[in-house]
DNA sequence: CATTTAGTTTCATATTGTGAAACGCATGGT
DNA sequence: ACCATGCGTTTCACAATATGAAACTAAATG
């Protein structure tokens, strides 16, 4: 999105210590030179890096393959950083009697600019359908219950520069890839009270959404609950849509929000 | 609790900005001085770190405070992990080990709401006699080893819900089927570290199991050890338990429990 | 208005990270 | 059995890079 040179980073070592971890991240396990090669250092250099992460903690080894991995620590740190994310404390018994109550996947995001990062997930508790969603996962917004939930809250103009800022990408036959329809789409989602997302990210999936008012003006978080269409009738949609409501109603209430009816 | 020098961090930049991370992520938000006091770190030195975290997005700046605070980032990078951390992945070479030791069955075990998943079994190296069990298969949780561990860890209230939404049949004289028996029996697994299924299950069959910790506070795993009465002598089960205990501990540090010990 | 404390910027210095080269050890092709 | 190849590792001379003292600015404190 930039072109310009950006000033770069004023330490150059710790810029391609985490392009190491980042590739690792990405890739799971991975060889010296495959490093090396994919991020054109010399494998001298990404050697001496992964000695340091390995002598951190952070990275380790594996005997057989001699392939490098990143540890569980990073997942450690993330997990102090999300503790802290006052959020989670005050959400989480909501959350999770909307999952007593539906059974479904239960999902709490949080907006990071034009995505949605989801910081809390509940498994289904019936079934043996997994979502493949996972606390720390990017998403965008625009085809998720989640997202719509947060963007109907947007003004036309901040709507508007996040879709020109997306990669819209048809996932399934029923994505809205166009802006119009989208518009339309939210006005529904403020008429209802809630996002329905109706196999629009993943077939066969529905997904219940509602977005987090606080003290704060604007909306940060959302949440929904998740289920395969073969559950999710449009009955039991409708049910649980009031289950959604409630919480959003008794959740803003908690987080600061005065007004909502 | 090392007195040698250890052979110290081949990156020295490297060590500092994790040692910053490790800060910021323990303390939330703080002062560049307050970083700087604290690690012994020349606060110019330590505001080129940040600048550098910065830049990379995975430390922010409040506007109004100036105070530093890790990003979401850092997140996002456990979650990738997370995914590719499977649980089987790591276990094995655990289980193994254990099986080694005792010569016995060994089982790992996935929560499924009220029941329990077996997604791995190593076969007992010593005697003549195969448990019926399989990867695949699915049990009730009250009446295993496998599935008191699990239970031992959960509240009351959903206990209560397990043993109500449960079909509960005595399988051997030795089957609680009793509430308050089992709740007394919890009562014990969690004073012994360990849970025993004595015969309660299968007759002529005792095995020892514990839980697993992980980076989620709910428990969704559990491991066991099984072998006929005849050489699952009350001295066998401690010794067994031991080891058991020793897998447990080092499998939930592994996955990433931050606790126990 | 002086004083302190914070964050930021600059810059000379040498410490630190760098990468070429060589090593050892598998693996695999002929 | 052999050599060729590719990988991870180690070493080391060199200079690019990170370092920290000092100067600077801005806000808070008295």
């Amino acid at each position: 999105m930039s072109g310009e040179k950006d000033t770069k980073n004023p330490v150059q070592s710790a810029e391609r210590i985490f392009q190491v971890m980042e590739m690792l991240a990405e890739n799971g396990e991975m060889g010296l030179m495959e490093i090396s090669i994919a991020l054109g250092l010399h494998k001298s250099t990404v050697h001496r890096l992964l000695m340091s992460l390995v002598y951190m903690g952070y990275a380790k080894q594996d005997e057989a393959s001699q392939k490098y991995m990143l540890s569980y620590k990073i997942v450690n740190m993330a997990g102090k950083v999300l503790e802290r994310m006052d959020i989670l404390q005050i959400a989480k018994p909501y959350l999770e009697k909307l999952s007593d109550l539906s059974g479904e996947a239960v999902h709490l995001v949080q907006r990071e600019g034009n995505q949605i990062l989801y910081i809390h997930k509940i498994e289904a508790k019936v079934g043996t359908i997994r979502m493949v969603s996972h606390v720390g996962m990017i998403h965008p917004m625009y085809c998720s219950g989640v997202g719509k939930a947060i963007m109907a809250t947007l003004p036309e103009r901040e709507l508007k520069k996040i879709w020109n800022e997306s990669v819209i990408e048809k996932k399934t036959e029923k994505t809205i890839t166009d802006y119009d329809e989208m518009v339309k789409a939210l006005e529904e989602v403020r008429a209802n009270g809630y996002a329905l997302d109706d196999e629009e990210n993943e077939k066969g999936v529905r997904c219940i959404a509602a977005c987090l008012y606080g003290y704060q003006k604007d909306v940060r978080y959302a949440f929904s609950v998740s289920g395969p269409t073969s559950r999710m009738t449009r009955e039991r949609v409708k049910e649980i849509a009031a289950d959604v409501k409630k919480v959003q109603k008794e959740l803003s209430k908690e987080l600061g929000f005065p007004g909502l009816d």
